[in-house]
DNA sequence: ACGCAACAGTTGCCCGGTCAACAAAAAGCG
DNA sequence: CGCTTTTTGTTGACCGGGCAACTGTTGCGT
């Protein structure tokens, strides 16, 4: 595989039209899981709760309804992950004086302390499983994975 | 977004360098599941009954481990899927008369009738979260992505 | 002020998939 | 042949995430 993108690409081994798509972005998120929590269990943490994790630590008082738009998680998601930050004492969880309905989160001086190297496993982890693609590979399996997850989600409204 | 593949990739309106590679894979994995559980459940299937369906659509008496190593799968999850396809009537499963540790699949007429109908849905959700690649861009994306796969797979034994 | 609709969060349940423990059968070895 | 190791399938528990139902709160219109 010469530099640069190429308009022929090779089929990896187990690349096959027979093994569907949805195969193959599982075995991706699986492996992820599995790598990811492997190392977050130590200190406390599960990769469902990273995100919000790192979310708060680029700042906080956030509401868990605008995390869960932001990553497009589903509420109950987010519910039960700030809920396990709390519980492991890495977030602090207060209803909003405005809006009695909302809860506000800020990381505990725990919390912060975890940042960075929660950064890191999770750095590590992307860079683990495109490392068999140069840049110009890596910068192409982003965009297009990032456009057909955009796809999937503007195609929500048509799934009725 | 010129026809062919650039070295110039657009910024998806999702896409954000704070959003996890893996939040991207979950949201189009989920989209699958969702979407095509719709379809399936009123054929009295589910999802991860169906690589199993097809894969013995073209050719039948499979081991389930053979299933397994096939799809890279657990064998647990097969055993599973197996299972809700015996129950449902779309195969029967049959103790192997030389090792009788391994069970194997056939499907049923009923079975074979399903066939067109999963393999046309299934097609079919391929064919809509990638309408918004052209036909290089979606070549490029199937072959990264099982790139990726293969490292993911090939990471295992790099995991403990 | 009042009633209704919309909203934020909680919780139950479901699904897909994995790891681990286990039992039974087969293979391998001395 | 007997014993040990490996193999195949089963099942429990766990995890991530979604949908739905529900409660309490807020916003909006009359």
């Amino acid at each position: 595989m010469s530099r640069g993108v190429s308009l022929v690409y090779p089929i990896p081994r187990i690349m096959s039209t027979e093994i569907p798509l949805a195969r193959h972005l599982s075995i991706v998120l699986r492996h992820h899981y599995a790598t990811m929590n492997d190392q977050l269990r130590p200190l406390g943490l599960l990769v469902a709760q990273v995100p919000i994790l790192l979310r708060l630590s680029a700042g906080q008082n956030l509401t868990q309804e605008s995390l869960a738009r932001h990553f497009h998680f589903d509420k109950g998601a987010v519910a039960r992950a700030a809920r396990g930050l709390e519980e492991a004492g890495f977030v602090r969880r207060e209803v909003d004086p405005g809006d009695r309905r909302a809860v506000r989160l800020f990381l505990t001086s725990a919390g912060e302390a975890l940042v960075p190297e929660i950064r890191r496993i999770n750095r590590e982890w992307e860079i683990r499983v495109t490392e068999g693609l140069d840049p110009e590979e890596q910068a192409a399996f982003r965009s297009l994975l990032g456009r057909v997850a955009s796809t999937c989600l503007d195609g929500r409204c048509c799934r009725d």
